[in-house]
DNA sequence: TGTACATCAGTGAACGCGCGTTCACTGATGTAC
DNA sequence: TGTACATCAGTGAACGCGCGTTCACTGATGTAC
């Protein structure tokens, strides 16, 4: 949180204040709820000042997303490289994915809920399309014909997302109690998906 | 579209036309682009026009939301009704439930995306509830234990939302081409979810 | 059957608000000499 | 080391916009007599 040279007429480095205190209003009041103008306030600056970092709002928001699908890409990479059966892996990754968007519920909404034109920003679709990719080669190791592979990304992806999805609507309850039991349900389910069990024990690593 | 009566100062049925128009709204710009104002202009009233009718502008997107649950309801309890197997009653569920989201968009995404209260309309929680609930019989004749036995229902319920969502965003292809397969992917992992098995036979009896 | 009247669904104008975006400007910074 | 100067990140005021909501009003309707 440190403001370098917050003097005068140059703050330092607005362009990351800014880019927090949207992140900070979203987690507030959702993505539709975010506006230049606040953000500016936050980050204690004119709302002119924005333009000199950003194109337009939109772009804000951009830049958002890509960082989300960034961080997504990474945690849920780590969460799978941890594990050594294909299985796991899958199981892995639906569990990260649970527990990042309830964790990182803002970046998470803006990569789905912001009503980014995926048209207008094919490069946040291609980065949409990279996480779900993760699935394909643990996917390929446990199914030989592509299109059942596929399948089985696909079904990883949406039981996922579906877990967090409910989750963070509050039909499992209190979010923060349900979380834990929704990430082993959503671990659960990737392996049922797989292999039709679910009874193997839960012993995998725990990724932060 | 008959409008009875659109003469002078009596619209005839103004109520529903205003609800009608806010359908569109919502299908054409998403839950969050309604605007009573553009509503109002549709309905060819004047923007004081809708006060006689709803208390304000989430009111509105309140009873709109009532009427989507409850047509969620109807179809989904009609879906499992057609079948007779509890295992199958649960994948029509799924499969009903993936072909309500695309076929009524917009009334699927005032139910999830409008961002209503649920603190300030408790009734639309339990609505949401109720639909869920649909599951509860089907799951508790599979399952004996009520642990186990929710965890099927809520695993169902993911399971639909996420291949729903995810359609709906896109990540399969163009949503109407990719519907059917997407309905049948869904109907055949909820089936996965409690035998582990999907390759039964499709054969089950289509809902509209 | 005809008329007076209460009702109330609509009008249209106005309000205050917050937004995104633009503009000419200013003053701190870092660099060339 | 000191000074002139170009750069450019910020200011603050303004714009036009569309929104939700309120208000006094009006005129079509249906009803009581």
């Amino acid at each position: 949180m440190t403001r370098a040279r917050p003097t005068g007429h140059h703050h330092g480095n607005l362009r990351s204040a800014l880019l927090r205190a949207a992140l900070e209003l979203v987690a507030e009041r959702g993505a539709q709820g975010f506006t230049l103008a606040e953000a500016s306030r936050r980050a204690g600056v004119s709302v002119a000042a924005p333009y000199k970092h950003f194109a337009d709002r939109e772009a804000l928001l951009a830049e958002l997303a890509r960082t989300g699908y960034e961080q997504q890409y990474e945690r849920f990479s780590a969460a799978m490289a941890a594990e050594e059966d294909p299985t796991e892996q899958l199981a892995a990754f639906a569990a990260a994915y649970v527990r990042f968007a309830a964790n990182s519920k803002a970046l998470f909404d803006i990569t789905f809920a912001a009503g980014l034109n995926k048209q207008r920003h094919p490069d946040l679709g291609r980065a949409g399309d990279r996480v779900l990719h993760l699935l394909s080669q643990p996917a390929g190791r446990l199914v030989h014909d592509p299109d059942e592979a596929l399948d089985l990304v696909h079904g990883v992806g949406a039981t996922a997302h579906g877990f967090a999805a409910l989750l963070a609507e509050g039909v499992f309850g209190d979010p923060d109690e349900a979380l834990e039991s929704t990430t082993r349900r959503a671990r659960r389910t990737a392996r049922k998906l797989v292999t039709g069990r679910a009874d193997l024990p839960d012993t995998s690593t725990q990724t932060r």
